[in-house]
DNA sequence: TGAATGAGTGCACAATCTGCCTAGTGCTCC
DNA sequence: GGAGCACTAGGCAGATTGTGCACTCATTCA
């Protein structure tokens, strides 16, 4: 998918925001909030579930409701021989690692990774340096998350295409 | 929320992964899916609802669809006098900024960004270093991300309590 | 100008699902 | 021996979904 870029008008965002402030509202429902017909809602998700925009519906899991308290960023040197797949490969085996990037600058990757105390965090930092090709590790425990994460001011700031 | 720590059982684990997979599925195929009547599918759901576990079912936009390609940590220093949190509400003001966090290390916030393009990250930066009682930010792309977010894996992992 | 196309509206129908309720069962805890 | 809790198995009325279909409107294009 090369920078497949797409445009949205403004009854996607409008559809986008309200699902993610109701999420379980039906299609029917949708169409009589956004006061439009019921087949157009249908083809609107429809199309943006093809194009890409919205890539899923899945339920939000909350770590910390989970346990795992504990945030942080590893970034990481690894021996660039190999590449970087490998190395991602094998960091995607550790659940507590959610994410990985590869990344410009003195380090190759910086992962999201998340424990059930800084103890722990210690047992799955021990982890990702066992990964082969790890040479080094850089840990930053995020101990705060004022803007958690969201997508919602951009939808509503995208240039818009033309339409309703 | 401070630290409400919560347990799951295999059953929830599996509706979780069932919902992740097949998000449009309703209550009752589910329950079918997993072999359990309707009803405890529903409570089940409610019940991880509203301790928390489940914080939502919204729709996942990808910010790539939508043209944003570049994604991009900055971290920055902040004049520190005020605290936090004022820096932070202003850069909630900027829709590119898509999470913030403070954290431990060097800087004081780490927040991720996006942008439609190289040139257009440097707009976002700017927006970002304007942000009253920000001294300086220093910024990281994120070439490729092998592993995109996902909870799954922690999920399947979480120590269990007992239960079918 | 006129045909074709794409998008939206309204409407309809059968099939399905949802919310809600009841009753019975097995378990655990006091 | 209760009491409380979670789960199962049904049942019921009402709402929703998936799918067609016919019609309108605006745009594109030869």
């Amino acid at each position: 998918m090369l920078c497949s870029m797409t445009t949205i008008d403004d009854l996607d965002a409008r559809l986008i925001a309200l699902l993610t402030k109701e999420p379980r509202l039906g299609v029917l429902e949708c169409s009589r909030r956004l006061g439009v017909a019921r087949g157009t809602v249908q083809a609107r998700l429809d199309r943006m579930v093809d194009r890409g925009v919205i890539t899923g519906f899945g339920p939000d899991v909350s770590p910390a409701a989970l346990g795992y308290d504990v945030t942080a960023f590893v970034s990481m040197e690894i021996r660039q021989v190999a590449g970087h797949d490998p190395v991602a490969d094998r960091l995607a085996r550790i659940p507590e690692v959610l994410e990985v990037h590869t990344i410009t600058g003195d380090s190759d990757l910086l992962c999201r990774v998340v424990a059930r105390t800084n103890a722990d965090l210690q047992r799955v930092i021990d982890r990702i340096v066992d990964v082969q090709g790890v040479l080094r590790t850089n840990s930053i425990i995020a101990l705060d998350t004022p803007v958690p994460y969201r997508v919602l001011p951009l939808v509503a700031d995208v240039p818009r295409r033309e339409g309703r």
